[in-house]
RNA sequence: GCGCAGAUGGCGGAGUGGUCAAUCGCAUCUGACUGUAAAUCAGACGCCUUCGGGCUACGUAGGUUCAAAUCCUACUCUGCGCA
């Protein structure tokens, strides 16, 4: 494992938990960790300019595969230089697989299911998972992604065309993208499924991560230049999950391991931590973690001191342009990381001329009030999602700031 | 003044004898959002309720009918046309 296009230098291991600071260094520049990956996923991180994700502090942005290959295509990315040129994003840059969409457009679409399940509301999901997907009305036929064990057929979200996705083509797809850091194809599971499901599951992921790993491998040009990390599955698992979490960290091809590690899939909310303290105390150390697609700040404080090191979420961005903002809650004495989410779009914000949060030093707080944004979200203007988007990032990239303090200083 | 058309919930606008507290859209209020089919989606939206139901409502006032937002009469108002 020489000549890796990025590097992993720890700097603090925390006393305390399993958090630490470290820095990745990559072919685009440095991202210092833990960090907060904002998603862009189709070159774009929605309603803002690149120049603002930059001057909000923020060190990377990760996209999609499978949305950028439908549109505008590998090819047209690729033309000009890659991801980063496309959207004029000099920083580094994160590629997902697709993988996520094999869920995300197939069982759980149009169902009012996430990643997350609660185990506190036993029977819940069920009862709302059957009439939802009754309301949705999409038949069986339509369902936009089907799995079988060599890959994914995708019915395009676009113009309804089919698109078969194996690891290989993933892997191809992702290497004409060009990100920095790139994942492995696999299957994120619902929730729901059962653990003879999640077995079967795990195990197509795990053929599917060597043939990744083959993959990218087989092109060494864009093997030297672009770091692939594997993803550890198992659902909420114990078993699953230490298998998992064993065979992605041991997976090697002509003597060459992943570069990193992605922990993937569904949870409980409540046992997420659980399932990623399994799976941390088997992957190695001195290679970063990614944990996908989380999340809530809480959750990255959480998922920090389990010992992950970079996460993205939509949630900053997402929560931005429906009207919810994060803000620091300083009346809480024992969580220093305590916050509250704002709606925006109340009625109470309607004449309230304060700023988003008080002292924050977001361009958004330091120019608008709660009343303008208040206005905008209701006049339907895009600024209004535009503003609170960099706020909810500087937010996040503060926070992340202020973990990494922490456990520089010794506290986290 | 005459003729024609029309008056429905915050607004627009369906409904033309019972299944209408009244389709739908907008506005309003609230909630949701965790590897983005998401600048989206969901719920509430006359009053009261012990959530079973009760009450008051479709310009106003009468009338017909077992039953009226829907039919008849008068009145008020609005628009258009003619004087």
């Amino acid at each position: 494992m020489k000549d890796r296009p990025i590097t992993f230098s720890i700097k603090t291991r925390s006393q305390k938990s399993r958090a630490r600071t470290a820095v990745i260094k990559t072919p685009h520049g440095e991202i210092k960790t833990p960090a907060f990956i904002p998603v862009g996923t189709k070159s774009t991180v929605k309603s803002i300019t690149p120049e603002m994700l930059k001057d909000l502090g923020a060190e990377a942005v990760l996209s999609n595969t499978y949305h950028l290959y439908l549109q505008p295509g590998p090819e047209i990315i690729k033309a000009h230089g890659g991801l980063g040129k496309i959207m004029n994003w000099s920083g580094p840059t994160f590629t997902d697989s697709g993988g996520f969409q094999a869920f995300s457009l197939g069982v759980a679409l149009g169902k009012n299911i996430t990643k997350f399940t609660s185990s506190a509301r036993p029977g819940y999901d069920e009862i709302s998972l059957k009439e939802s997907g009754h309301k949705a009305g999409i038949e069986n036929a339509m369902i936009p992604a089907k799995i079988d064990e060599e890959g994914v057929m995708f019915r395009s979200i676009i113009d309804g065309s089919a698109h078969y996705f194996t690891p290989k083509k993933s892997i191809q797809i992702q290497q004409d993208l060009g990100a920095d850091i790139i994942f492995a194809f696999d299957e994120c599971t619902s929730p729901h499924e059962p653990i003879e499901y999640q077995k079967r599951s795990l195990d197509r992921t795990h053929r599917w991560a060597l043939e990744s790993l083959k993959s990218h491998i087989e092109n060494t040009e864009a093997f030297s230049r672009q770091a692939l990390f594997g993803i550890v599955q198992g659902g909420r698992h114990e078993d699953l999950r230490k298998e998992s979490a064993k065979f992605i960290s041991e997976l090697s091809h002509d003597g060459i391991e992943f570069d990193g590690y992605g922990i993937g899939g569904s949870f409980a909310k409540e046992d997420m931590m659980t399932a990623v303290h399994w799976v941390n105390s088997i992957l190695p150390e001195n290679k970063p973690r990614h944990l996908l697609g989380i999340g809530e700040p809480s959750d990255i404080i959480k998922g920090v001191m389990e010992g992950c090191d970079t996460f993205d979420c939509v949630m900053p961005t997402r929560n931005a342009r429906t009207g919810t903002v994060f803000v620091n809650d300083n009346t809480d004495t024992k969580d220093k990381f305590a916050y509250i989410n704002l709606n925006l779009k109340n009625a109470k914000y309607k004449d309230d001329m304060g700023p988003i949060e008080e002292g924050c030093g977001c361009y958004t707080c330091k120019n608008y009030t709660r009343a303008y944004m208040n206005h905008l979200y209701k006049a339907g203007e895009m600024l209004g999602g535009t503003l609170a988007t960099i706020h909810n990032l500087y937010f996040m990239v503060q926070l992340m700031e202020k973990v990494r303090r922490e456990i520089d200083a010794g506290r986290l």
